[in-house]
DNA sequence: CTCATTCTTGAATGTACGTTCAAGATATTA
DNA sequence: TAATATCTTGAACGTACATTCAAGAATGAG
């Protein structure tokens, strides 16, 4: 008989923004309403916990990621550039960090891991759709270019998996463009090997 | 007039555990009194805070970690398998996950970054000399191999810590020895390249 | 043995947090 | 417009936490 009022995508990417920039367990339910703009009851309401928002907000990252990452690779050929354009992407995104920038999978991974199975679950659920997608493109650059190396489409994609986790996680120790982009470049020659 | 009783190492190092297995936040006092042995008061009497027990922690971490490296490293000649040996030894470490064996100063950069410059800081000095000290592995070993591409040593060791990292978390959603000691093999040799 | 000093103990304290709920507001239906 | 159903509000609640502190135990000096 009545709609919520507030926007769904719009609360939750402010709480994706919070979690990010915090992590989940000091981000507070002050913090929270703060973020979404939603008081307790609401909240509640609407997502059962702040577990519950963290699931929703993971939900709807992913979603954001999945278009933007279709949206990238949308273009037929060209793969191996697109897969340059999207680890540059990430190069920027590191560098900037004003609020935090990391991603939320990795991010809520590193800090659950081992604590909460669900939450586990999805976040792995998340990463593998990531990891086929990758090695799909990977797949379709054969077409373009034969490999020099004998791994496969999905070893590719783990190695480059490995190596975006670990671009990540070195960007909060070294947050200069040049040694993230020579990296980047590094990576995406040897994952292209 | 009296010494205390507790052995500061011992101590240190169930506070690392708990640390290590829950994150710094999700540790409570409670949990760090059962991993110390220590009661409350001890604690604060010896370390002020929880947040100095964490720093004291990092220290005594950074402390084990520098004496096993040189173990490692200590045989002047065949650097690069020690090396190799080095990285397995890091695959070896993921897999046996059993309490979430992470990397206490990753573990903490990812936590704490952006929220305390103090603590911050203290990682980014330990996480430089660790690289200090691979890129001198690396110095070293150009006398043993000449290597084809034209990085320096300090950028070949950018690359490792950052493979090193990401081994780290991608370990988390494929913890099969096969597929990391793949990845680290990978590793291994594109760092030698 | 006695005293002084230091360390240990763990219950008590205040605070900050996640969560609830009943009252109020708003929209839809008839 | 009246009735009803749903959503919003935010103060109140219980709990769990980091921290404190005063009393007790142990050590070394004289």
């Amino acid at each position: 008989m009545r709609n919520a009022e507030f926007d769904r995508e719009q609360v939750l990417r402010g709480a994706m923004a919070a979690f990010m920039h915090k992590g989940y367990t000091k981000t507070s339910m002050q913090d929270l309403t703060q973020a979404t703009g939603l008081h307790p009851g609401s909240i509640y309401c609407a997502f059962t916990n702040k577990r519950g928002l963290l699931i929703a907000a993971i939900e709807q990252y992913q979603q954001d990621r999945n278009l933007q990452f279709n949206h990238l690779f949308a273009s037929g050929n060209n793969v191996l550039a697109n897969l340059k354009s999207y680890l540059d992407g990430i190069v920027v995104e590191c560098l900037s960090c004003d609020s935090g920038q990391a991603c939320l999978l990795t991010k809520a991974l590193n800090e659950i891991a081992e604590q909460d199975d669900e939450i586990q679950g999805i976040i792995n659920q998340n990463l593998q759709s990531w990891q086929r997608a990758l090695s799909e493109q990977f797949e379709a650059a054969q077409q373009y270019k034969k490999f020099e190396g004998e791994r496969n489409s999905e070893q590719r994609a783990h190695y480059l998996m490995m190596g975006i986790y670990g671009l990540r996680t070195f960007a909060h120790t070294h947050p200069q463009a040049e040694t993230l982009q020579q990296l980047a470049d590094q990576l995406f020659i040897e994952v292209c090997r």
